[in-house]
RNA sequence: GGUUCCAUAGCUCAACUGGAUAGAGCAACUGCCUUCUAAGCAGUAGGUUCCAGGUUCGAGUCCUGGUGGAAUCACCA
């Protein structure tokens, strides 16, 4: 529809002011609700062509419009705003195209193979809060590439080496006593992350001393035994010592299959794991590639470095002086691996916007190195979580564990559904399936509604709503929906005649709407738009449904257009929701 | 200090990328279950969009300056 009424206006500049626009300039807006039909066109931009007051040139733009489609019932202007209303045929005939159709919302014109990487986890903590909103983000924006038609590789780069791995090897090895998640009937990444902090504790406990005893800061700091046996053990690791492997591997197992749990629990997965030990090596060839082609220079100490100073950025350190690879090494090899293995077209890393500067520099090194690919990599940048009082900080105990939240999602739903009292009939496991997916489903929505870019501030004494603008209400309205379909099996057929309420055309408008905020929330990576579209989309329907009658309606006609109704909306849940992460449940 | 980002109702968030009288939810208040699920619906109240200028038919949105906050500027990742 849209495109036929821009050409409708095309042609009326053309006939009536003999002026030339292009279908392309032509912008239609859905009309402001408050006041009366569906699509607007702001003929503000255009007086200079008119030549007469605002109202009078909407005039005679709405009188051609309305000559040319017979779809549109009527036009209104008020000021410049020209507002277009539709026959209730054309939403009838349109409403019954979707019930027909294979799928709801159109594909990508120029499908796209696209990387999407995302959780990026430590094997040294379990998950926070932090990476729970990571996971989230990064497997719902693959899941909405992937259903506007572009074939989505989804990635996970797990930092598995470094000082900060074997400070809880370290710790292990010195204080557990053989402790295993067996044993402890601790989970595995739990088990290895309370080593983490255990060594954190020792070492400050260590350099309290140290200073006690009459050292400086930095002294102690250099002389500290416990740090000293952990660099020590990542050298040891470097060269390939086979107890360090051995307890490295034993660790690592232990917080994989932890992981492998808590991403089973929330929903997500991957196609394929990078692993940083078996990647960080990588990108030293083509730094002394690009060495030697004059790209990178090599100072005195014989450090290599990338000159960003004509980009207005600094030098940026590529390789010690000692050849070990830093950060950026390791993310340039990465990179190429990645595009080796894939050959995608754009290869989008969801990581937070404290590395904005690093994925700056990453690509523009990419640049210079010649990389063809260097122009699809993308920088997800979202906010960060943070609690009232800051950042959170694993080591002090300052977190919000994505297990536990998840537990506490799962007790709260139960808890707010034994109060409503409607679930008589179902089986305890269906049940526990149900506050599975009420609590995870007010979790995922309360950190996918806010738009990715901005940082979250979650206050763990205020609990996540259960009711207003959350996942609940989603799914309580998809649920009602399902009730109301359970007592229909005949098949459908639309009378065009029907004359609509305000919340039917409302409801209808508002699916026609899909298409392009599928297309804008691909265009900006942001499941929020979904969210929002989402929530609408439940709010339309529930009005609507308070509204009418649907089963009881006057006539058959209308019991039937209002079902079909129904039976789009539960569809458009259910899109959109799994494009969430959501799942819905058939009662509650 | 340099660079970048942010500031909207008491709180949490929107505002279709420059459009109409800035909208939702929570919290408060008022109605609505003999009817397909009231985890809902309808309504009341709540705003100098941080401040001061500028651009234009029109600014929460763009530009300049200021205030307040955050991130980053590692031979950490």
């Amino acid at each position: 529809m849209i495109p036929q009424l821009k050409q409708a206006i095309v042609k009326a500049f053309s006939t009536e002011f003999d002026h030339t626009v292009s279908v392309e300039e032509i912008k239609i807006e859905n009309t402001n609700p408050q006041f009366e039909g569906s699509f607007t066109f702001v003929v503000f931009p255009y007086l200079r062509v008119t030549r007469k007051k605002p109202e009078e040139s909407a005039e005679i733009i709405g009188n051609a419009v309305v000559q040319e489609l017979t779809e549109i019932k009527d036009f209104n202007v008020v000021k410049g705003f020209l507002n277009f209303s539709l026959k209730d045929a054309y939403w009838v005939e349109y409403l019954e195209s979707l019930t027909q159709a294979k799928r709801l919302g159109t594909t990508a014109d120029k499908p796209q193979k696209v990387m999407v990487e995302y959780s990026s986890p430590n094997t040294n903590k379990p998950l926070h809060l932090g990476h729970v909103r990571n996971n989230l983000l990064g497997f719902s924006i693959a899941e909405i590439l992937e259903y506007y038609g572009h074939e989505v590789i989804k990635v996970n780069l797990i930092n598995d080496r470094g000082i900060h791995i074997c400070k809880s090897m370290l710790a292990y090895q010195k204080f557990a006593n053989g402790e295993t998640p067996e044993s402890s009937g601790i989970k595995g990444d739990h088990l290895v992350g309370k080593y983490y902090v255990e060594f954190d504790i020792a070492h400050k406990k260590e350099l309290a001393e140290l200073v006690a005893s009459g050292m400086s800061e930095d002294e102690a700091k250099a002389s500290s035994t416990l740090m000293n046996e952990a660099r020590e053990m990542l050298g040891k690791w470097e060269k390939g010592d086979e107890e360090t492997l051995a307890l490295w591997n034993k660790l690592n197992n232990w917080v994989y299959k932890g992981f492998d749990a808590s991403y089973s629990r929330m929903g997500v997965s991957f196609e394929k794991f990078y692993k940083e030990s078996e990647t960080y090596l990588l990108g030293k060839k083509m730094v002394m590639d690009g060495l030697e082609a004059g790209i990178l220079f090599q100072k005195e100490d014989g450090s290599i470095w990338a000159d960003l100073t004509d980009d207005g950025l600094d030098q940026k350190l590529l390789l010690r002086a000692d050849g070990t690879s830093v950060y950026m090494t390791q993310d340039l090899g990465t990179a190429d691996l990645k595009y080796a293995d894939y050959g995608m077209d754009t290869s989008i890393y969801v990581v937070g916007n404290e590395q904005d500067y690093h994925f700056k520099v990453l690509r523009l090194i990419l640049e210079k190195l010649g990389k063809t690919y260097a122009s699809g990599v993308f920088h997800m940048s979202y906010g960060m979580v943070e609690l009232p009082e800051g950042k959170m900080k694993t080591r002090e105990g300052k977190v919000v564990d994505a297990d536990d939240l998840m537990d506490e999602m799962y007790e709260t739903a139960k808890l707010r559904t034994m109060e409503q009292g409607k679930t008589d009939g179902l089986s305890d496991d269906e049940l526990h399936g149900l506050y599975e997916t009420l609590g995870l489903g007010a979790l995922k929505y309360f950190l996918l509604k806010v738009d990715p870019t901005k940082r979250i501030v979650f206050n763990p004494s205020e609990t996540i709503d259960f009711q207003g603008n959350t996942g609940t209400f989603i799914q309580y309205t998809y649920a009602r929906c399902k009730s109301v379909l359970r007592n229909w099996s005949d098949s459908l057929t639309f009378d065009t005649s029907l004359e609509l309420e305000p919340t039917e055309r409302d409801l209808i408008a508002h699916l026609f709407g899909f298409d392009a905020k599928l297309e804008e929330a691909c265009k900006l990576y942001s499941p929020s738009i979904i969210a929002q579209y989402l929530y609408d989309t439940a709010k339309f329907y529930n009005s609507f449904y308070n509204q009418c009658s649907i089963l009881k309606a006057e006539n058959q006609s209308l019991i039937q257009f209002r079902v079909g109704l129904t039976a789009v909306t539960v569809r458009m849940l259910e899109t959109c929701g799994k494009l969430l992460g959501m799942q819905m449940p058939e009662k509650m």
